[in-house]
RNA sequence: GCCGACUUAGCUCAGUGGUAGAGCACUCGCUUCACACGCGAUAGGCCACAAGUUCGAAUCUUGUAGUCGGCACCA
């Protein structure tokens, strides 16, 4: 067969998603053992308006690669995908929309019309990130789709709303919250960002005293005999001063404890308010006197629950003042306003000073506007019990087990002892309505629908609650609500059942399709819930997963996941987060089509667990190279594939399965001496299962970076590089003989096994490369998918944990012996290079070893021959060589290149010498060690014996080296 | 302010107690019949700095400096 010598990404990656998909390979239905443990990760479901960044491809594909191989191990696989319905995001979108091509206002074409724009937009462009997913590879079940306002999520969500509110967790009440004027709606405390900045202001404002002359002057300006006439207070927001209730001050306060009862003319209005003792104030901090706006301040709301001080509203929800700010000041925005207020005062000779005052702005995350504290009747979850319970679970079951956990499991549980209430109402109209009705006296009825909440309030007629729940509400129930439950018609199933078929269905089985999805639904959450692991972000562990934890805990007494794997962020190459504002960023897509998906994801999964990197265009070039070189090397086998074919016995160390055995596994049957294992097929196979062993080791502790360094090291340098070369030969020979047969299989066994090794970080070229393979098919499937179409996905991932135990995984000595001729090959090509004997001269090699070693060389002596391009090659014990030899030692064998006419003399001498120099480096050290009587002392015993062995070889080599240079000086 | 992470070859990064590693770049060589997206051979590190623990520290402890996060903030 011939192929293309450069692979091309686009070609496989064009067809074979749709066939995986449309095939069914993705549900986990695909498995036909009814006994199979299942595997289930839930997507974080990215937001309708996005689009795949850099973030999603490095999630996404971590997910990929836990859910591929588990499918190749025969688990009931499921990873759930889904969008989000992001309540401000959409919002906005069809807002601007609205204005851009009508002119006009949400107001201006009501709520029920709103929405139903909203969800036209959602069916128009929410697919955006769906079909950038099947772009990646992901193999999610898009049978099982999810939106967070679908309806069984909705009727979740009106369910657990009315329970918590019926159990008290949920409650509605007046409290300060987070306002943004911009989207005129309240945030949660997560939703607000802290902003620097450098040019704050604090103004000094100065208030009168009642029955007090004029003032004059000072902190706390005085008349002659004493009483103090005005009062001095320090703010960053002088605006507010317009709804001040009071004048605080420390009860301790030698200053100004007097005052205390007494009475303030407030400036700019004609409220006279009173100053009161509080230990809140800070006697040290700017003039000691705080000045309370309880309506505007969380601290003062306090401050005024304790005093029993009026509440002054002076703002409306745009920020602008409203009537209670007084006639001068209504209508005017908050910054004009603090202008003006600013201006009045100093015109009044009631401003004291300005200082010039660094300090952090809360903004909202989303728009950046500066967020107004302000009071307001929200609905609230209160927390303490929910809190209880997911740290109960960290405390008694480390649950969920952070991937890395340091920092994470303590930065999650810090937050969570310190956690507050969470509001939940937004003043939007995308989301889920709060299913809570008023009567006309404001009267709340919480019911799961208007029939249920009429009913409660005795027939009375009821308007609905006009706000939404936050995005992360609905998010919350995530890890259960797309499994089923919505609260009213789960029915607990017994998870066995599920899978039971009665008899006579064995043959619908067979085609078994997305049809009978129907028999396993119900049961999903039984089956898949407690999910696996999560794989998100630093960003939404407080926001969204700390909450999926407890609400999971709370609906469904299980827990929402094991693990969590937390990843890095992916850096624009300035090293700095990417973001639209620095323009840094660096598209999924255009690396898709750039280097392909495959090389994109393996370098993303490449990335250390849990580690921020900046990105590096020459790393993902890296893994398309690697694409190729894999493509390539499969292109040999398929350039000699004549009468060979995958055969799993040729991969055998020990001895073969028998004959049904043999049959089951669809071997070629190859008998007799050409099975027989030369010194690299040990090597290979045997490199081939212990890094099988340490992949699957590294993918159990979620190392991928391990695992892709151990198949980029095996496929590319002890396939490619070394055994491919030493057994090129015999493959490509012109004789047909079943010897050539047997090594052309064996070595597309090697490549197919690691093609499968390799599967779940490239899914595309793996796939593409294993169907052209002769000799694949289903029957290489794990056994869960032995009916199912060929596909490498479901091809049985490589492991030892069970197949063959008598098969020994691993051949030491083979490593050992092909290491000794490693070391020769590469001191004869290192004599090469550096005495510029150009390859294409032939040269004698002498190879001097112990009589026992002999037969590692001359069973190997083609090989060695063809790789140092040696015309004759000599194996013996005691060799003299002619004093124009060029020298080396390896660790069993000493090497002479007679190079009579062609050696430089000077050079081989340097040579000589700075190979000694390097090992004399090492071994001061190791006698500066082993002369240390308390290394000798304290040392494990064979920690010393290993440097002494060292030691001893090294000083054997020197010697060796240190005579071939005197030889070369006589 | 509190908590945390990071600092390793020119660049981007691995490496959690026992001879410092990779990829790319650099140098030298190769139209070796799978691959120049390649092959071969070199060179290149006081592992930020200081002190400590240890027979032994890139690795553990403490401190310092720089970089970057998270959380909380006094008007």
């Amino acid at each position: 067969m011939e192929i293309a010598k450069a692979y091309d990404p686009k070609q496989a990656e064009e067809h074979h998603y749709q066939r995986w998909e449309s095939e069914g390979f993705f549900t986990p239905e695909i498995n036909e053992d009814l006994d199979a443990k299942k595997y289930s990760i839930v997507i974080p479901p990215p937001n309708v308006t996005g689009s795949l960044h850099m973030g999603h491809a490095l999630q996404h594909t971590i997910m990929d690669v836990l859910t591929r191989r588990k499918r190749m191990q025969g688990y009931r696989t499921l990873w759930l995908p889904g969008t989000d319905h992001a309540g401000i995001s959409v919002q906005r979108k069809v807002v601007e929309q609205l204005k851009k091509d009508e002119h006009k206002k949400p107001t201006d074409i009501g709520r029920e019309e709103f929405v139903r724009r909203a969800w036209t937009w959602k069916e128009q462009y929410g697919n955006t990130i769906t079909e950038q997913m099947r772009r990646e590879g992901a193999s999610v079940d898009w049978t099982r789709q999810r939106f967070t306002m679908d309806e069984s999520l909705s009727t979740a969500v009106r369910n657990v709303f009315c329970t918590l509110y019926e159990e008290g967790w949920i409650y509605k009440g007046l409290r300060i919250v987070n306002w943004c004027p911009k989207d005129k709606t309240v945030l949660s405390d997560l939703e607000v960002k802290e902003e620097a900045r450098k040019d704050g202001k604090l103004y000094y404002l100065r208030y009168p005293i009642k029955s007090s002359p004029p003032v004059l002057g000072g902190v706390a300006a005085a008349s002659a005999d004493g009483v103090v006439l005005s009062l001095t207070v320090a703010t960053t927001r002088p605006e507010t001063m317009l709804g001040d209730t009071a004048v605080a001050v420390n009860p301790k306060d030698e200053r100004y404890k007097d005052l205390i009862g007494k009475t303030i003319l407030l400036p700019l209005t004609d409220r006279e308010i009173p100053i009161v003792g509080d230990e809140y104030v800070d006697a040290e901090f700017g003039t000691g006197a705080v000045k309370i706006t309880p309506a505007h301040d969380p601290n003062d709301y306090q401050v005024g629950e304790r005093h029993n001080l009026e509440r002054l509203l002076i703002m409306n929800e745009d920020a602008t003042m409203n009537a209670a700010a007084g006639p001068d000041f209504e209508g005017l925005d908050r910054f004009v306003a603090r202008a003006k207020v600013v201006e009045r005062f100093e015109e009044l000779g009631l401003l004291e000073k300005v200082e010039d005052y660094e300090m952090t702005l809360p903004v909202c995350e989303r728009c950046k506007t500066v967020v107004e504290p302000i009071l307001s009747d929200q609905w609230f979850v209160k927390m303490d019990e929910m809190r209880d319970m997911a740290l109960d679970l960290m405390r008694s079951e480390a649950v969920p087990h952070f991937s890395p956990q340091v920092p994470h499991e303590k930065v999650y549980t810090a937050w969570l002892e310190n956690l507050k209430d969470w509001t939940i109402s937004r003043q939007l109209w995308w989301g889920h309505q709060i299913p809570a009705w008023y009567d006309a006296d404001g009267n709340v009825f919480v019911g799961r629908t208007a029939e249920e909440a009429q009913a409660k309030s005795g027939g009375r007629e009821l308007t609905q609650d006009q706000d939404v729940l936050d995005t992360w509400f609905s998010s919350g129930l995530w890890a259960f609500s797309t499994l089923g439950w919505s609260g009213d018609t789960h029915v607990p199933t017994d998870a066995a059942s599920a899978f039971e078929r009665s008899p006579g269905e064995d043959e619908a089985a067979e085609n078994r399709s997305l049809e009978d999805k129907s028999v396993l639904a119900p049961s999903d959450l039984d089956t898949f819930l407690p999910t696996d692991v999560l794989v998100t972000g630093r960003d939404i562990i407080f926001l969204w997963v700390s909450r999926m934890i407890m609400l999971t805990k709370k609906f469904t007494d299980k827990k929402a996941f094991e693990d969590v794997i937390v990843t890095g962020t992916v850096l624009g190459k300035d090293g700095k987060p990417m973001s639209k504002s620095r323009n840094n960023g660096v598209d999924p897509l255009e690396m898709f089509d750039k280097f392909g998906v495959d090389a994109t994801r393996i370098y993303l999964a490449s990335i250390a667990t849990g580690a921020d990197i900046k990105w590096n265009d020459v790393g993902v070039e890296t893994y398309r190279n690697f694409a190729n070189k894999i493509w390539n090397a499969t292109r040999f086998c398929l350039m000699n594939a004549d009468g060979a074919g995958v055969d799993p016995t040729l991969l055998f160390l020990g001895p073969a399965p028998d004959a049904s055995k043999v049959k089951e596994m669809g071997a070629l049957a190859f008998t007799g001496e050409a099975f027989k294992l030369s010194l690299p097929d040990r090597w290979i196979i045997s490199r081939l299962n212990q890094t099988t062993v340490d992949v699957n080791v590294a993918l159990s502790k979620y190392q991928f970076h391990t695992a892709v360094g151990l198949i980029f090291h095996f496929f590319w340098d002890e396939l490619c590089d070394w055994y491919l070369e030493l057994v090129k030969d015999e493959i490509t020979s012109e004789i047909d003989s079943e010897r050539r047969q047997v090594a052309r299989s064996r070595f597309i066994s090697l490549i197919e096994r690691a093609l499968r090794l390799l599967h779940p970080f490239m899914p595309f070229i793996t796939e593409e490369l294993w169907q052209k393979l002769p000799g694949t098919g289903s029957h290489l499937h794990h056994k869960s998918y032995s009916g199912a179409p060929p596909t490498i996905m479901l091809a049985e991932y490589p492991d030892f944990s069970g197949s063959f135990p008598e098969n020994p995984n691993t051949d030491l000595a083979a490593e050992t012996e092909m290491g000794a001729v490693i070391d020769v090959i590469k001191k004869v090509r290192n004599i090469r290079t550096e005495l510029n004997i150009p390859f294409s001269i032939p040269v004698e090699v002498l190879i001097e070893t112990d009589i026992h070693n002999h037969h590692i060389f001359r069973d190997n002596n083609l090989q060695i021959a063809k790789l140092v391009r040696a015309k004759t090659l000599r194996i013996e014990s005691n060799i003299l060589a002619p004093k124009a030899s060029a020298k080396s030692v390896t660790g069993i064998a000493r090497i002479s290149v007679p190079l009579e006419g062609l050696i430089d003399f000077d050079k081989e001498r340097e040579r000589l010498q700075s190979q000694i120099d390097k090992l004399n480096v090492e071994l001061q050290r190791l006698n500066g060690q082993l002369s240390n009587a308390s290394f000798v002392e304290k040392a494990p015993a064979e920690k010393a014996q290993e440097l002494r062995e060292r030691q001893a070889e090294i000083e054997r080599q020197v010697k060796v080296l240190n005579q071939n240079l005197e030889a070369l000086n006589k």
